[in-house]
This record gives C-alpha cells, structure tokens and sequence, in this order.
DNA sequence: TATAAACTAACCTTATACGGTTATATTTTA
DNA sequence: TAAAATATAACCGTATAAGGTTAGTTTATA
C-alpha cells in the first residue's frame, strides 16, 4: 500500500475512535498537547505520525500502544 | 518515559532483531529502499520512525505491524 | 434561520525525519 | 598483524512532521 492510503486509513481509524469516546479535536489535542489543527490533519492522512507521537496517542485512548496498531491493522 | 528513552529502546530492540535474522545495517536499509546511515541513527534512538516507516520495517522483518509492537512492548 | 460548535484549509515557522557523502572507528576474518 | 566488513559520526542537503495563526466551511442546536 503507497504511504498516501496508508496514512488515509489510519486516519479515518484514529477519527473513528476519538468520535466513539466522545472527544472532539480540540478535545484529543489539549490531550496530547498540541493543536485541533495538527488533529484535523492527522485525521485526513495528511501527515505519518512519528513512533513515540503514537505512543502519546495510545496513552490519550488509554491502551497500549500494541493494542492501538492492532485495532488499527484489524480495521484495515 | 522521556522521547529520547523512548527511541532508544525502540533503537535496541531494531538491532536486536536485526542481528537474531542475520542482517547487517545495509543489508537492511536495501531492503527498506534506504542507507545503512539511517539505520544507525534508529538503532541509537536518534530518531523517531514515523508509521509508514513502521510499516516497511515490520515487512522486511516479515511480520505484521502489530506484531513488531507487540514484541518491541513485550521487550521493554 | 441564526448562533455556536466543530472541522477544514490555507499560510508561516521550526524541528526533525530522511537521503547522501565522506571520514573514522570498531569488529571480524584471513 | 593486515585487510575487509561493519558500524559510528560528522557534515550537507531536502522533505515532512509539528506547532501556531487566521479564515472559512460545515454541522449541530436553539
């Protein structure tokens, strides 16, 4: 898969589990310490997120970094 | 735990894997479509891959993302 | 409809991932 | 020990992740 769809797919997973804890952007951002923007984009699979800016996602939905990649490759 | 102790873990646990496959620095980074430079610097938690990266490892390690993290976890 | 909340999207800057080259150091092997 | 293979480390670039601001669009709600 090119790194286009890649990030797409992951970003469409990360939105689909913020909605489903009730987070907005603006929410998961302050979360993580950083801005709604950056989310936004994230989202829309404009940017490949670094390891350890995924490790502080898993900690924001409150799992293991294993268990996010594996919700997100199962969702694939 | 702090990013720079974050990549250097995930960095060791890279050249461990590395090495029990039999693989040197370049043989790697040709398998990846890079140079050996760049995986010195991940085997010593100078950088933080991003996820796409993630993903081209964890195929030329013939193993699914999910488990490359579930490993990496389960090893620090 | 009107107002507000949420999100997208453009722009800019800074930090860093990534690729390449060269040199040096370390390790392995003849 | 000498030579070769491997790894580290210093540079230099370019590409892109990431933080911030502002404006505009979409969606939800009164």
């Amino acid at each position: 898969m090119d790194k286009a769809k890649f990030n797409k797919k992951f970003g469409l997973f990360v939105a689909k589990k913020r909605i489903n804890l009730g987070l907005t952007q603006s929410d998961l951002a302050s979360m993580l310490g950083n801005n709604a923007q950056n989310i936004s984009r994230l989202e829309r699979g404009e940017v490949s997120p670094t390891l350890y800016w995924l490790k502080n996602l898993s900690e924001a939905f409150d799992v293991k970094l294993t268990q996010l990649i594996e919700e997100f490759e199962s969702s694939v």
